[in-house]
DNA sequence: GTCTATAAATAGATAGAC
DNA sequence: GTCTATCTATTTATAGAC
């Protein structure tokens, strides 16, 4: 349990000349995995998923999630530390961009949304690590996880020093964005249940009025504004 | 698999006579059951927990739980069911108290915070519901989870008819207090390891600094202030 | 890289004595 | 109500052929 790799990386021994190096990436059994993996992560969680589901909803042998990423625990922590990372990759474009810090604050609402909804298992997955107080995290994956904070803080900082944004403790705008976010991505099921069980509007709820109205709050909070 | 006990209910066969009715509910083997298996699946989850060890940290032999509760799943049923009756009998008293709308919303949020506070296994428990889909979820428990958002409807309703507040989607007030409350409280393994690596202040965060900024942000939300 | 067979450990549940 | 012993199923992981 020590490192983790970011990405998906290529397999143990690659070959050493691609045949159409633009063609679509076609899936092999390493990505093909790696995707079921994630899936199974986020339904089931690291404890509840099942290798052997994992193998046959991506069609591959068993033995395969072995050979490719060594136990059941590594595959998690490969797939835990490329989300985050990709999480980190918007958040620092966002931060290195030329935008007026409230711009760079609205663009960093909707990196999250955005991340969060390019990779539908990263709410519940990360829910579930954060319910596991971080057990899987390894300190490349926690050094993601301040990247993104670390993102955060700079856009607030440059808006307090162009006297736009007052003084904020970061964390609590992060938990403010980041709280709503991931609740609305990660709780359709159990909002189609409560919409059944006759709380209306529950599953129809959209994305653009969570973010919206995030952004909103996030600038009326940091300029002062209540 | 169908309805599930609001409280730690008593005993399969209660004595029919107390003997001391004052006397302090000294914990018999069924309590500490519950409150070790809720500790448990808080940090486990529900597959990941274990009940051998829930027997042996509630120092009761695990034939017990078979004896008391029936399986592993009735445990947990009965355990989620507990806590969502609980915020829900919070949220009950604050809709129906007579204080006017702007003070029941901040008495909504502080019934959360107090909730899970008092319930440290609410929030992590809830955030791996959540991620499950609410699989484990009972007609009987989605019916609390849905009076603790008609309880924050009805306060909408009464600021609205008063004027004080804008019409606004209960949902986007839900999950913005919500949210950000328990994922401060689920968050606290994950904002130590964070501290340590390097960001600063990420333990210290009070809960009275969150339940203080979502109140004074859900105000504004609904007064119409931003 | 892929697959079969199997080892080895774990865990939920129950029978039955007291 | 409590405890011991055990049954049974599940599941991670690996050896080794192809």
């Amino acid at each position: 349990m020590t490192a983790v790799a970011r990405r998906p990386s290529r397999s143990p021994r690659r070959p050493a000349v691609r045949k159409r190096p633009a063609a679509p990436p076609e899936p092999g059994s390493r990505e093909r995995l790696f995707a079921a993996a994630a899936a199974e992560f986020a339904a089931r969680g690291f404890a509840g998923a099942n290798v052997d589901r994992i193998a046959r909803a991506a069609r591959v042998n068993k033995a395969m999630i072995y050979y490719h990423f060594g136990s059941k625990a590594a595959l998690y922590q490969e797939i835990l530390g490329e989300m985050l990372h990709a999480v980190g990759e918007h958040v620092r474009a966002v931060a290195a961009s030329a935008a007026a810090p409230d711009q760079k604050l609205r663009q960093f609402v909707a990196a999250i949304a955005d991340a969060a909804e390019a990779r539908p298992h990263f709410p519940p997955i990360w829910f579930r690590e954060i319910a596991e107080q971080g057990v899987h995290l390894g300190a490349g994956t926690i050094q993601e996880v301040s990247g993104v904070i670390s993102g955060l803080v700079s856009i607030l900082q440059e808006g307090n020093r162009s006297r736009r944004f007052r003084k904020i403790d970061p964390l609590l705008v992060h938990t403010s964005i980041v709280g709503p976010l991931l609740l609305f991505f990660a709780s359709a099921g159990v909002r189609r249940k409560l919409e059944r069980a006759g709380v209306p509007g529950a599953a129809q709820f959209t994305r653009d009025q969570v973010v919206a109205h995030v952004q909103r709050v996030t600038l009326a909070t940091v300029e002062g504004r209540m």
